[in-house]
RNA sequence: GGAGAGUUGGCAGAGUGGUAAUGCAGCGGAUUGCUAAUCCGUCAUCCCGUUAAAAGGAUGCACAGGUUCAAGUCCUGUACUCUCCGCCA
């Protein structure tokens, strides 16, 4: 959500903004939210006057002899019958606003590159090698098949397509991770923190992923609640409605949960193995901090470090992926993606997602805090990245790490949360 | 699932249908000076207005409705919290 006011004083760079985000005239008309606002304000000041009229009225009420009382009583009911007209107006009109204001995307970092799609996006740089087998590699769904460390025909015929159930050392490598990214997380200050994965309503659009992407998120009618595609929807509205203390901040999140997606739109893609799943496991960073674009850049970088120690504690080699204006969603100011080395499809694939939001996702929230400075109140700005995912990150551990007999070898870092194991398979 | 009690500003906490007390914290200012105290203002959103302020006004007591000239206060529904009972990993 951005300020009306913002927009009123920048008209030219929201619609700059808007097209480098790819929106054209037709998906969101800014003339037509200030044309609301116009009338939005025309309304209010005539209404106000209104009231200003009726609270004196019925305020003079009280003090009034018997003759006047009736007359004034008839008055004031008149100018209340007249106001309730002017209100619905005007609540019919801000209802429209809101629904426009809902829509509006963040806008970019003027540092973003800008482009249409996937295609614009740069990539900052490559870390680790690509690992040369002198064996034929398997891939990951043959190296659970010969390790006996999965269930997948078996569990697709009871919980469907897109699911997964693996076992013996895999599954403990799955929570092995994730203990190793919270301890990380939390020698950096950050609070562990385990969420849960149904939601209201409200903060889905909160977070932004309502309105704009209801197709993907699980819903249950019967009780009016959601199922979580990640914990940023709950850490993201934890602190909603609140004004903090500016000597709160930055508050850091380390949240763990499962998570859940439809995956409407990727009918197709990915559809075997661990890479795309309905339910997963993510630790997810999340950060609140000041309303300053210094700071929520600073932290943006220190979100990515993070998760770039994560990929090489793990020995992994990946890419930082610039995300471009056309490709990152409408809350961002600006994405950086981890993409990991997939030796069984000779590219790299996302496995973390880097996020400044700057004040976006706080209007929606109405997530504040006391400036220490002036005493003011102002809008925090929000940040996310990925932590840690599975199953999709253990796709790329499994395969660069593999051997000719197909057991797994495990980096340094992660042998004291798998019982100081150095290899794991079936034949060992 | 059943019974009862509750939800007031950043926090604490009054409020019997008639302009939301007071204290603490924060911010601004004044004053005295002796490391702090005192006093005044401000301290949720918005409108009007202004170079910027000030002054003025509207809204705001969990949320949504209703009754009334007038609602924190009365009525209805919903959410949440607490206590007890039931069920339960």
């Amino acid at each position: 959500m951005l300020d009306i006011k913002f927009i009123l004083e920048n008209q030219k760079d929201v619609e700059e903004g808007l097209k480098k985000k790819g929106y054209t005239k037709n998906d969101l008309d800014i003339n037509e939210l200030i044309a609301l606002h116009k009338d939005i304000t025309k309304l209010k000041t005539s209404s106000q006057a209104l009231a200003e009229e009726k609270n004196k009225i019925s305020n003079s009420i009280k003090s009034a002899n018997v003759e006047e009382r009736q007359e004034l009583i008839n008055k004031s009911k008149a100018l209340g019958e007249e106001l309730k007209k002017e209100q619905e107006k005007l609540d019919a009109e801000q209802e429209k606003f809101k629904l426009l204001e809902l829509k509006m995307p963040n806008m970019p970092s003027p540092d973003a590159p800008v482009g249409p799609d996937d295609s614009g996006n740069v990539v900052r740089r490559k870390v680790g090698e690509i690992p040369h087998f002198d064996f034929k590699p398997r891939d990951h769904i043959e190296l659970m098949e010969i390790n006996d460390w999965s269930e997948m025909e078996r569990i697709a015929k009871i919980s469907g397509s897109r699911t997964y159930a693996i076992k013996n050392d895999l599954a403990k490598l799955e929570l092995a991770m994730h203990m190793m990214v919270l301890d990380k997380l939390r020698s950096h200050g950050f609070t562990v923190i385990t969420v849960p994965s149904i939601s209201k309503e409200k903060p889905l659009y909160g977070q932004g992923y309502l309105p704009f992407s209801r197709d993907e998120i699980y819903y249950m009618p019967e009780d009016d609640i959601y199922l979580s595609g990640t914990a940023e929807l709950i850490l993201n509205s934890l602190r909603a409605d609140e004004i903090l203390q500016e000597n709160e901040l930055p508050i850091l999140y380390a949240g763990f949960s499962p998570c859940f997606r439809r995956e409407a739109g990727a009918a197709g893609k990915d559809t075997r193995g661990l890479v795309r799943v309905h339910q997963f496991m993510k630790t997810e960073q999340f950060v609140i901090c000041k309303n300053d674009i210094a700071e929520s850049e600073k932290w943006h970088r220190k979100l990515l470090e993070i998760s770039e120690e994560v990929l090489q504690d793990l020995e992994l080699p990946y890419q930082v992926l610039d995300v471009c204006t056309g490709d990152m969603g409408a809350p961002k100011y600006r994405q950086y993606d981890l993409e990991t080395w997939v030796p069984s499809q000779n590219c790299y694939r996302e496995t973390h997602s880097c996020s400044n939001i700057t004040d976006w996702q706080a209007r929606r929230t109405n997530l504040r805090y006391r400036d220490n400075a002036d005493g003011k109140v102002k809008f925090a700005h929000t940040l996310n990245n990925t932590g840690i995912a599975t199953p999709r990150a253990l796709v790329p551990f499994i395969e660069n790490h593999q051997n000719a007999d197909g057991s797994v070898n495990i980096p340094i870092k992660l042998q004291p949360y798998m019982g100081g194991k150095k290899v794991i398979g079936k034949n060992l």
